[in-house]
RNA sequence: GGCGGAGUAGCUCAGUCGGUUAGAGCAGUGGAAUCAUAAUCCAUGUGUCGGGGGUUCGAAUCCCUCCUCCGCUACCA
């Protein structure tokens, strides 16, 4: 039976449009995703949208709708989002699918059902204007020495009846699964606050509303509405089908890839709750960093959010999506500018890999008929070639393990650069006339080379690597790993060459 | 405050269980080549490895200290 990969965005908050980071972290994840399906295995990639709470409702009313309406609308833009970047996402899950409430109570039922689940009181300094409690030390205080919320609204202290979950009771559990199971967390410099976190103490956590109600009703209930995370979380279920058994046909999933700022929810609410309801672990959980423009972090107020879609637009998705997996360590937080964007594309994508494929392709069409030419006997020089392209898959499989996107193209791109030296230290161009027989074969080897490349480019590059792959006339079906092995056909005619990666213009010096 | 991480070439970084002349990419400079998207290839770095002290035959790598930056320190997602 052939292996099977489930794996997971955060799902978005749809109170605004999509913005830089919920680009990063879809074309991050759709890059595992596609590497797991080129390797060979069976993958489920879940992305979506977490519809609830009280910030969705407070949007809705500003725009003067309810919150159905206003999700539906804001849904559409994440949609077309992952669209646009080429997200090969196999199912796009909404927190406010009928689905998903079955899913969301059912687990519901079952920390219930363990006795996990007690009705107290939740207690603190509460905005009725903002209609959202704040931690003391948030508080700022009014000219009359009054007490006020960050917003300059007046608070009052409100204790309000809440369902608790009896997280301190998993503290044990979190720990023990963070010593027999250190790739649970990663990277793991994330993994050690955790384990700090949790070692700290943990206390019950409440996990129900009653002072709004856009949100998954709890069950028997009915003034209660289930606590934003509780709720969220759960998508990774209902999205493949939970409370059905069907589920099992993914679960447990095997990487949520999530932001840094909500790994706490991810490594330490989710495991507790999902050991309370006795559903397996998912086996691990991902935090990435941020990526800021231009070193700072993007704010309305600086005026300088970046809208994804138009550097896409601008540049090309390819292009955004190779400097973004290229540039950022994953795990680590990076910085992008439009400079950046394009000192990258250029070097590596229409510099390197595109004029080598160009180089090559060109001279196949002017001196070999648009046919690919016959391998002749390896040289030395071939050899190595040979050697070092059949060691790559290895180093890439080595480093997408270990989610390090960044080295495995790096590793890629020493290999491209590799094959621009073979191709210029054997001169094809001066074979033609003193041996045409080697002219063809060098040819056909750096063609054979750029196929292999392109392959193993697939899961930044769609597009672009398409191209190639088209332009070397391999067949659909043969573009994945398993094909890497399988020489192209001498004698295959190919498509008359066209640039794939053009050459982008630096930006005009902005100055700010 | 507590815990943790980081400070290496102009830029982005790799490298530390101590050991030959500290590396890569980009940028810069010189050369070659001219098949190609003025792309490519080759050569080229007098870097206080944040400051200071210590251990050692020997430290970017270990210890102490100081400076700077960052992350976590629970119920907004």
């Amino acid at each position: 039976m052939t292996e099977r990969y489930y794996l997971t965005t955060a799902i978005s908050y749809p109170n605004g449009r999509p913005h830089m980071g919920h680009a990063y972290e879809a074309i991050a994840t759709d890059a595992l995703a596609r590497f797991h399906r080129l390797d060979g295995k069976q993958v489920f990639f879940l992305t979506g949208t977490d519809e609830h709470g009280l910030k969705i409702s407070q949007a809705a009313r500003d725009a003067g709708q309810e919150p159905r309406d206003y999700v539906e609308g804001m849904a559409a833009h994440f949609q077309d989002m992952a669209a646009r970047l080429d997200i090969s996402h196999d199912r796009f899950v909404r927190t406010t699918e009928p689905g998903h409430y079955a899913c969301a109570q059912d687990l519901w039922r079952r920390m219930e059902a363990r006795g996990d689940i007690y009705l107290d009181k939740y207690e603190g300094w509460y905005s009725v204007r903002d209609e959202a409690y704040y931690d003391e030390k948030e508080l700022v205080t009014g000219e009359d020495g009054e007490k006020l919320s960050p917003e300059g609204t007046p608070v009052v202290w409100t204790v309000e009846e809440s369902y608790f979950f009896r997280l301190s009771a998993y503290q044990d559990r979190l720990i023990e699964l963070f010593e027999t199971n250190p790739d649970f967390v990663q990277p793991a410099s994330r993994r050690n606050e955790m384990m700090s976190f949790v070692k700290g103490g943990l206390r019950d956590l409440s996990i129900s509303r009653t002072s709004f109600d856009w949100g998954v009703p709890v069950p028997d209930a009915p003034k209660h509405v289930m606590y934003v995370w509780l709720d969220a979380l759960s998508n990774y279920l209902s999205g493949i089908g939970y409370p059905d058994a069907s589920y099992e046909d993914w679960w447990p999933c095997d990487v949520h890839v999530i932001g840094k700022d909500v790994v706490r929810f991810h490594a330490v609410y989710w495991p507790a709750f999902l050991l309370s309801a006795g559903v397996e672990l998912p086996k691990a959980v991902f935090g990435h960093g941020f990526v800021l423009w231009d070193g700072k972090k993007m704010s309305k107020s600086a005026g300088n959010v970046v809208d994804p879609l138009g550097l896409a637009d601008k540049y090309g998705v390819d292009q955004l999506r190779y400097f973004l997996l290229r540039e950022v360590p994953f795990g680590g937080d990076g910085s992008y500018s439009e400079a950046a964007i394009v000192t990258r594309a250029n070097a590596d994508l229409a510099n390197d890999l595109g004029n080598l494929a160009q180089r090559c392709l060109s001279m196949i069409a002017k001196n070999c008929g648009g046919v690919v030419p016959e391998p002749a006997a390896p040289t030395n020089a071939d050899k190595a070639l040979d050697m070092e392209m059949s060691g790559l898959l290895s180093t890439v499989q080595k480093h997408m393990a270990a989610f390090q996107i960044h080295s495995a193209l790096e590793a890629v791109w020493r290999m491209v650069g590799e094959t621009n030296a073979y191709f210029a230290a054997r001169e094809p161009w001066a074979l033609k006339t003193s041996d045409p027989e080697q002219m063809g074969s060098v040819l056909y080897r750096t063609a054979d080379t750029v196929r292999q490349l392109a392959i193993l480019a697939q899961p930044a590059i769609p597009n672009g690597a398409a191209k190639l792959l088209d332009l070397l006339a391999v067949d659909e079906t043969d573009r994945d790993f398993a094909a890497l092995g399988k020489k192209m056909q001498p004698g295959t005619e190919l498509p008359a060459p066209a640039g794939v990666f053009p050459r982008l213009e630096m930006p005009e010096e902005v100055t700010a």
